[in-house]
DNA sequence: TCTGGGGTCCTAGGACCC
DNA sequence: TCTGGGGTCCTAGGACCC
């Protein structure tokens, strides 16, 4: 009778879990990781969480405790974390036949009809007792029949310490008295505006979403939530997918250190967003039939000084060549500019993207126009892997924008020349 | 209530076609 | 020009996720 069993790890605190992991001497003592500009506080370690630091508070505001505590602050390193996040992944194969990443620090894994597992709970102590001593990074681990209740169990692995960290809630017995008592907060797909909206229907537990009207839940709030219930009644309705599909679309944005209307400064950093986009556009193949520009003031709608636009630009043939993004991007950006306004934010979107040169021995690849902008882009990647050294005349030359990574940790896994060294 | 920089999917409504 | 019914495509906005 055996129903499907979904598997879910999820790393424990990630980001600042992988700092520690290079940093033994900071054992013990709270850690943040900051976002980009070392603004706010994006990843806190379990003895930061329980100073009271709060995700998302802006740096500055907790200068006083920084000190106080001697809390370790780090700029963030998404080249670390994406190195650790690929070996715990490739490490979850030797557990799984099917493993779905779902996030950087996340993946659903299909155990349905592996007959050697008898007890789930013991399983789940090897797959995270595995990752620990091999990649250093702490996870929890959770089983159920549905991803919605996968994520719920991996939610009690880490709220009470009784469990180990590791939940298996195949038993519908015990999904039910896990449910009773999880807030709508835990569910996964209900988030703020839902929440308040049942809370009126005093539907306000796991329990009570799955116990109420689904009928009425898809009538007036649409078929995920409706979903989302049913999943936690134990049927499942987001299958297992171990090959997603690749992005619709890549944005690269940002908040400038400075606002500022000067008009060379903005272009300057949305060429150097689209470089970025280009890059991440050409590693997975793809190509863009869309881009998209827009900035704003930093005061939000209301108020008089306030600006915002956006203009897009279709392609007659999808591209992947810098250059050409560049030209857009910038005509675009001259058509909506406009003077006298102090702006702070200005990103790009590609979108519209296709994907045939991804696809191995496509037979309409030759669409892909020009031979020699392929080339060029090419040999800049691979010049550019290593540190940034070619640059395009638009994104400025002394690219006062560049973020700010102040308490950045060496990339110990992805550079030679920062390997960590053994005394 | 939003901090920040990415993303996804769904739904409603308008334009347009037969 | 309107009436009816049926359909597609596109966009904007709203919800969610990490």
């Amino acid at each position: 009778m055996s129903g499907r069993i979904i598997g879910l790890i999820d790393c424990n605190n990630f980001f600042a879990s992988c700092e520690k992991v290079f940093r033994p001497d900071l054992a013990g003592v709270p850690l943040v990781v900051l976002s980009n500009n070392d603004g706010c506080v994006i990843s806190r370690s379990a003895e930061a969480k329980k100073l009271g630091i709060p995700m998302g508070v802006p740096v500055f505001k907790i200068r006083n405790e920084i000190e106080r505590y001697g809390i370790a602050v780090f700029s963030c390193n998404f080249a670390l974390y994406g190195d650790l996040s690929n070996r715990i992944m490739m490490h979850l194969h030797d557990f799984a036949p099917c493993v779905e990443q779902y996030s950087i620090d996340e993946a659903f894994f299909d155990l349905t009809g592996v007959k050697e597992i008898s007890d789930l709970t013991g399983y789940g102590r090897r797959i995270k007792a595995s990752i620990l001593q091999s990649i250093g990074i702490p996870v929890s681990v959770a089983f159920a029949p549905t991803k919605t209740l996968a994520k719920l169990g991996n939610y009690a692995a880490k709220k009470y310490p009784k469990t180990g960290g590791v939940v298996d809630l195949t038993d519908p017995a015990r999904q039910s008295r896990l449910a009773r008592i999880s807030p709508l907060d835990d569910v996964w797909g209900v988030g703020r505006q839902y929440r308040e909206h049942l809370d009126r229907l005093n539907i306000r537990t796991a329990y009570d979403l799955a116990r109420s009207d689904h009928e009425q839940l898809r009538r007036r709030f649409g078929v995920n939530l409706e979903r989302t219930a049913a999943e936690l009644t134990g049927e499942l309705c987001f299958e297992m997918n171990e090959n997603p599909p690749l992005r619709r679309q890549i944005m690269h944005s940002s908040t400038l250190g400075q606002p500022t209307s000067v008009f060379n400064s903005i272009k300057e950093s949305l060429c150097n967003h689209v470089v970025r986009a280009a890059e991440s556009l050409r590693k997975d193949g793809q190509s863009a039939g869309m881009i998209t520009v827009f900035f704003r003031t930093s005061s939000f709608s209301g108020s008089s000084d306030y600006y915002a636009a956006s203009l897009a630009k279709k392609f007659v043939y999808p591209t992947a060549d810098s250059r050409i993004l560049i030209n857009a991007a910038v005509s675009l950006l001259h058509q909506i500019w406009r003077d006298h306004y102090l702006y702070s934010k200005v990103g790009v979107i590609l979108s519209d993207l296709d994907d045939s040169g991804a696809v191995q021995l496509d037979l309409f690849k030759s669409f892909d126009e020009d031979p020699k902008s392929q080339k060029l882009m090419n040999l800049i990647d691979r010049i550019n892997r290593k540190d940034e050294q070619i640059f395009f005349l638009g994104q400025g030359i002394d690219r006062k924008w560049k973020a700010r990574k102040q308490y950045k940790s060496p990339n110990y896994t992805t550079r030679w020349e920062e390997l960590p060294r053994v005394k």
